[in-house]
Order: C-alpha cells, then structure tokens, then sequence
DNA sequence: ATAATATTGTTGCAAATGCAACATATAATT
DNA sequence: AATTATATGTTGCATTTGCAACAATATTAT
C-alpha cells in the first residue's frame, strides 16, 4: 500500500507550489518597495556580478532559462546601461560575454540591501538552523533530479 | 556580516530552481510515456478527485492558478469528458461545482500509476526518511510564507 | 575534402500566462 | 432604500514563454 497515492502528497507538489509562492512574494515585495529592476532582472544582475565575464549560454544554464529569453533579458539589461556586452571566443568559438557595470553594480548592491532589509523585517518563525537544514537538504534533492532531467538549454 | 549575500545563497532561490527541475522533469516524463494528458491537468483531476464537488474558485486556490486559467483548464477537461460542472449555490452565492467522470477517473488513476512506477524506477539516492524530513520542513517553510503573501486568486 | 555534427546566439511565431475589466448576484453599510 | 463592498466566473488583450528554425562557425567523421 502506497502512501503517497496523490500528485498533491508527492515532494514535486510541494516544490512547485511552495516556489509560486515564493514568486508572488518576490513580485510583490519589489513592487512595493518599488525596485528600478525586477526580480527576474535583479537575478540576473546577481548572477552576472557573481561571474565576471560569463557568457550568454552559461547564464542561461544558472538562470535555468532558454537562450532567447536569456538574450532578451540581457537586451534590456544592457540597454539600461547596468550590463556591457563584448564579443569573445570559447574554444575558438564566438561567444558573446558580459560585465556588470557601475550603475548596474550600484542598483544590484542597493536592491539586495533593500531586499535583506525587508526579508529581515518578516516575523521569524523558521530558525536559521532549520533554514540551513532546509537549504542543505534541497540541493542535495535538486543534485539528484539533475541527473534525470535533460535541460535543453 | 551575511552569509547570504547573493540571491542565489538564498533558500528562495534554491526553491525556484529545483521547482523548475520539477517541472522539467514532469513534461518530460508525460511526454516520454505518452500520457493522454499534461501535467497541469493530470494536477488539476487530481485535486478533483480528492475534493469532490469543488468549485473553480476553491480549485484555483489549490492549485495556485487564477480564475481564468483555472476555468480555460476545466473548459478542456470537461470537453474531454473528464469532469463534469453543474451550477449550485454557496453562501446562497452562484458557483460552478464539479464532479469527475468515470473516464477521468480511469485517466488520471491510470497516469497515477504509471508515473509512479517510473519514479519508482529512478536510482534512489534520496531516502524516504530524508524525504519525509525534507517535506515536512518545505511544508513547514510554505505555510509561513503564505502569511507573508496576498495571493489574489 | 566533404559531409555530418556540435556550439552559441538570434529570429519569429504559437501557446501560455497574467491581469484588468466586465457581468452577475449577494451581503454589508449608511 | 441606496450605496458600497464582496464573491464567483468569464472575456479580452498585452506580455511572457517555449520552441523550432536559422545563421555562423568550429570540430569530427567518412
């Protein structure tokens, strides 16, 4: 006898309910605090500045979203001025890198100050420890779903 | 100082990344079977099923889709002839109840099991104890994240 | 040398999604 | 009684997303 006869009682259910609210929140909390990026745009910028010089297809597999949306996410990144796009080569082949720049580096560090600050004023129910827990145990989750899924990316 | 500096150290951002494995891994595994039906509404029978006689707006919430995509899901559901609406009343108010048919039934058990036995086939490296541990904090996570979330279904 | 395959990025379009506005009906307030 | 607010569902449209196809170039195989 399964247990786990239900879609609703499985551990997927809960991943995928549990991120839309955690896409709502981060929607709304930069709505309110009204941020000059979005949080798909403020992901991005973190990444970047994380990986200096990271091309376009090596984002999108941090970002986990396709080339094109990725491209057109970095379109108006480096239109805003926060991103700088260069051409290079990666095993002789012509990949286009990218920098943060001042202004972009200025509102990224000023968005997730704001971002902690506000996160930090949430009344804390979940202890540091469990959250660490928690975090631990779902990458160890994610590692294995890796293996099984392929990314098109 | 902070640990979490970056976005990506954050326990949301582990959240919205594993969720999109799930996904991934979910349409992938639908179409490698060839199942008669997407995800979404193999999701949305099975919620049904346990909740007989539900109404759009209860469903939505469930499933976290808002009210017109939960109808256009249950518009081609039922035309499928996997569930059936009715008109009924509740707080003497006008509502859209359902109930699933036979066929649906027969659907959604018979995609039930084989998607359980595929994942039961995959190279378990996850316990069941960590699991169960894992789900009970995500639970525990998302059920003080829903205070902090107005969500507008 | 030629053909086939792989990598990276872009374009274009179909499908899905999000959201505001509407329709309808009821409850609550003044 | 009249007005306002609430609950449920639908319609319509703008935006986003997903995906196939293409372009350009490099590597590998025949």
């Amino acid at each position: 006898m399964y247990k786990c006869q239900h879609y609703t009682d499985s551990i997927f259910y809960q991943f995928e309910q549990t991120a839309k609210y955690c896409r709502f929140l981060g929607v709304q909390v930069f709505q309110k605090l009204n941020m000059p990026i979005s949080p798909d745009e403020f992901y991005a910028l973190d990444v970047i500045m994380m990986h200096d010089n990271i091309c376009q297809r090596e984002l999108a597999k941090l970002i986990l979203k396709d080339r094109p949306n990725t491209g057109r996410i970095l379109d108006s990144l480096e239109e805003k001025g926060y991103i700088e796009r260069f051409a290079d080569t990666k095993n002789n082949r012509l990949v286009r890198r990218m920098k943060i720049t001042d202004t972009g580096k200025k509102i990224t560090e000023e968005t997730s100050e704001r971002l902690r600050e506000y996160i930090s004023n949430l009344p804390k129910i979940f202890s540091d420890e469990d959250k660490n827990r928690l975090k631990e145990l779902i990458i160890r989750f994610r590692e294995n779903l890796e293996k099984e899924v392929e990314m098109k990316i």
